[in-house]
DNA sequence: GTCATTGTGAACTGTGCAGTCCAGAATGCA
DNA sequence: TGCATTCTGGACTGCACAGTTCACAATGAC
């Protein structure tokens, strides 16, 4: 950490995120780590505390892009359009290869709950910011805030339930129809 | 496996059993699961093939308990009604330890899914089958097929959302009101 | 060319793991 | 009592892992 280092740190890190998200934590090794990486052993403890600490600079990462999409959907469409199509692109994400990862931040807390309980707080703090956005947008869209609230945690177990399923390998249908069913659902909860 | 065995073989599995759905398979070692059955090592070795196979056949067990709480369950109300109380009660077991454990099915895929994908595939599989009976449920309760399973479909989303939430440690009604609202939804799509 | 900075490869430590093996203790039956 | 069955503790193998260290190679500025 003391010592600059001359290689892409951050693109170091995006390519240990990607490992780590698909993989998890303790299935990825540090082996694993360094050859995706493209440095050397003596490299990555120069640059990185270690594998945890790199772990959780992923961790962070990851719930700040997923916010940006979410914020991105946000500004070019109304806020339950937003949502709908947060959950059927990026979620799901039917035609890039990483929909089959699931959530880094719902896979961690499954992982590392009672086995490393500090990092499972720290992805599920992460997910109580993406919930609060859901809310926001359902509150945008005429739900009342109580409302809003419930259908918000609701539509986090629908989230929370398709990061699982979409590990399961189920044909695309078996994903999108639900959620199109849940999305119907909720819009005419709001009217 | 050959060997006959003197010990309760079926006591220690079901407190293999419990550790491994709190723990999942990886994080839970030889040494957690011998003291944890009460047996040493070579006991353990002459009951069982190894800890991959005690593994399956906790999983097996543990789909077959829930199978059984459904159905008993829908032997003593109407069967939406089953469903809810299903997903109330024995999901998140607010009275006992056990509701933040998950679901062990629900874990399996997550930690397995690409380490080992025949674990994994296993443990879908049970899930398949509850899926199913959720359906019939649903069928039961007047649904058309088609609209029992998307609304199936939509069910297993949020008891796998469930599963992880209940990993979170949040407060219980952050739980129980999204039930709630899911199930007024669902009462109103079928009638 | 010189020299400091930065990265590399490999060896090494220590730990924890699953699985094997066996001598002997405990048990239970006749 | 004697004998066979069953279980135990512990030693042992072999492996994978995270993390440390260091002599040396590559790089780049001047």
């Amino acid at each position: 950490m003391a010592r600059p280092i001359g290689f892409d740190r951050s693109k170091a890190v995006n390519r240990a995120l990607v490992l780590f998200w698909r993989q998890g934590y303790q299935a990825t090794s540090l082996v694993d780590l360094l050859s995706a990486m493209g440095i050397s052993r003596s490299s990555f403890y120069a640059a990185f505390i270690d594998k945890r600490g790199l772990f959780i600079e992923c961790l962070d990462r990851f719930s700040g892009r997923t916010l940006e999409m979410l914020e991105r959907s946000r500004a070019e469409m109304p806020p339950v359009d937003a949502l709908q199509s947060f959950f059927e692109g990026n979620l799901l994400g039917a035609r890039s290869a990483k929909g089959h990862w699931g959530c880094m931040l719902v896979n961690t807390v499954l992982e590392m709950a009672g086995v490393d309980d500090e990092l499972a707080a720290r992805a599920s703090q992460h997910l109580g910011v993406i919930q609060r956005f859901f809310q926001a947008c359902l509150e945008d869209a005429g739900a009342t805030p109580s409302r809003a609230e419930d259908l918000a945690a609701m539509l986090m177990l629908v989230n929370e339930g398709i990061r699982v399923s979409s590990r399961r390998r189920l044909p695309d249908a078996q994903h999108m129809r639900p959620i199109a069913t849940t999305f119907q659902m909720i819009r005419s909860a709001i009217s």
